[in-house]
DNA sequence: GGTAAAATCGAAAACGTTTTCGGTAATAAT
DNA sequence: ATTATTACCGAAAACGTTTTCGATTTTACC
């Protein structure tokens, strides 16, 4: 049950590796009467070129790589998902690696990555990325790169983002306008230049409304998952009863902020109005529905994507591509938990 | 700024490309002096041995291949994590594909990933598959292949699973030792495996217990997402008041139904108690929160994994590979919804 | 029939490794 | 000093493809 090759293709018909090659690749040069019968033997042979051989000789793997914070997060997965699809679709096939939140790990993912060879990368940031020397790398290595969501505005690289700052204000001015007075914010980690942006977005629209930003009510979150909301809303429930609107980081966050306040009774909206970030599908089903902003991740990942994938083409041809940053737009999604 | 490669270093030393080769494997035929320079000149070269040309020699690329029906689901998003971790602690990368739960994509998937010649696959069938000489394929091309959940019985290969029969059995009896005395099922579509032994493990407890099983109070779901559970609550409600027990093949759907109930205000447990299955997160977090079956996804993916690398090993030495079935254990979550 | 143009083919190099096997040089044993 | 070991190295083949370029053959044209 050996593999089929050229050469015995070539063997059979009493012609030349060459021929056969080109035949398979309808090249002109080839009379259509060998085609035909390359073609007969071919797939008779159950002839599969052998892609190791294919990629050394072309010095590409029709493969790229994404490298995410950590696949099991709805917003994520959503954009592999997305990624995987549209890569598929362009003859592209992606290898998924995570950093898991770490500096350390990135890199390594970096290293192994290059090392592979992979035609493209694809990358969100770990929240504690700080030094960029890897990113930095790759660029230097030559390999087309793309920045999404979790980006850095110190990489000279194309990028698919959200305007964070637009959206933030965009959450903070819907509670505004819901009739809250006080709101509070429980923002992501210090240092990702998205939960930077959504806090500087939920600022601006405080001081545009003439309401006082009050450090004490903005909260950090170190992990961003259920426990954190819900921590947070009971704090925010026993020292700063006077709070009535929250903007949660993220869904799931104001998910855990929402359980609290069910628990101890206090009723959303009517005491506290409450949105989240992402739009994430369970939002939209607990009680009382969420409100969010919608960051649609899906075509996030596909125009990530195929930006990467004309950058491969440019690289390929040796010409110079100019790197470009998509802005995706957002919206609110006004559901139960700021209803008026 | 190319490539450096062994026949650069080989010409800057003066030396064969075959010593350098052998200098960076740390073969004992090279002398540690030779040894030595051939380091520091890789080093400083920033040396990175191909690997198109490395896979195309040896015939293996370091790969492995992965086929779910979806990613976006926290089940599979979650064995993702722990198949592409597993396999970076052993040097293996992975290319993951989704079949969207359609047979004719899983066809193409697996073609794709045989023609990338990856060193063995993984898969989780999809619902609808039902025609399995794709998968007959995969072993007659001689490549490892490991099935894990939604399996077949009918491949002869290597497999890592729960016992679906015995989860639904439990589900079932402890719905039954809350005291319900009519408990309908909602079960997955008819033809994958788990989701007919989930069933199957259903009816029996009723047997088991003197119960009579009601063909009229098993709900077949196509698509196993929160709205199907949502409808077949209503039904439920509407047509069948006397059911007080509903064991729903997944958590997803499990929400669904007691998002039904909390809405029209049937109060769970007391009156109705539901259980799920799958442990996933959010269903500690809803109100009430879902009883469930725990089903350790990671575990799955790591152990699934693990069992692909052995084969492959074996394969690689041309050994006799004998394959192994392993079945997972999983357990009762009792939760708020099923309390007494 | 002769020449020019077009069609068709193949030799060979190249991609960068790994590994076998034989050869030489250095060391040890006699 | 001679032989037997051991240590070290390199030539060369092989993996299977792609592509260039020159050679040959066929066709077209006068």
């Amino acid at each position: 049950m050996k593999e089929a090759t050229l050469k015995e293709i070539a063997l059979e018909l009493g012609i030349s590796i060459a021929t056969v090659s080109k035949a398979l690749k309808n090249y002109s040069d080839v009379s259509s009467k060998t085609k035909a019968a390359v073609l007969k033997v071919a797939e008779r042979l159950n002839y599969k070129p052998n892609s190791f051989a294919v990629n050394l000789r072309t010095k590409e793997s029709k493969t790229i790589g994404l490298i995410i914070p950590e696949i099991v997060h709805h917003f994520f997965s959503n954009i592999v998902n997305a990624i995987i699809e549209e890569a598929e679709k362009k003859g592209y096939l992606v290898i998924i690696l995570q950093s898991n939140e770490s500096e350390e790990l990135e890199k390594k993912q970096i290293d192994l990555l290059l090392s592979k060879r992979v035609d493209g990368i694809l990358m969100s940031l770990s929240n504690n990325t700080t030094n960029l020397d890897h990113l930095k790398k790759v660029i230097e290595n030559n390999t087309p790169l793309v920045l999404f969501d979790k980006i850095s505005k110190l990489i000279d690289c194309s990028k698919v983002i959200i305007d964070d700052r637009d959206a933030g204000y965009a959450a903070t001015e819907h509670l505004i306008k819901c009739g809250c007075k006080k709101i509070a914010h429980i923002r992501g980690p210090l240092n990702p230049q998205n939960s930077i942006d959504r806090f500087l977005g939920y600022k601006k629209a405080l001081e545009d409304y003439n309401m006082k930003f009050d450090r004490s009510i903005v909260f950090t979150c170190e992990k961003v998952n259920f426990d954190e909301g819900y921590n947070f809303a009971k704090k925010i429930y026993t020292e700063h009863k006077d709070v009535d609107g929250i903007f949660a980081i993220t869904d799931l966050v104001g998910i855990g902020v929402v359980a609290y306040f069910n628990e101890v009774g206090v009723k959303i909206p009517d005491q506290i109005a409450i949105i989240g970030f992402s739009n994430w599908f369970m939002a939209s089903v607990i009680t009382p529905s969420l409100s969010t902003i919608d960051q649609p991740g899906f075509e996030m990942g596909k125009k990530a994507l195929k930006l990467l994938l004309k950058e491969i083409k440019a690289h390929k041809k040796g010409k110079e591509f100019k790197f470009k940053t998509i802005v995706l737009p957002t919206k609110v999604i006004e559901r139960k938990s700021t209803a008026f």
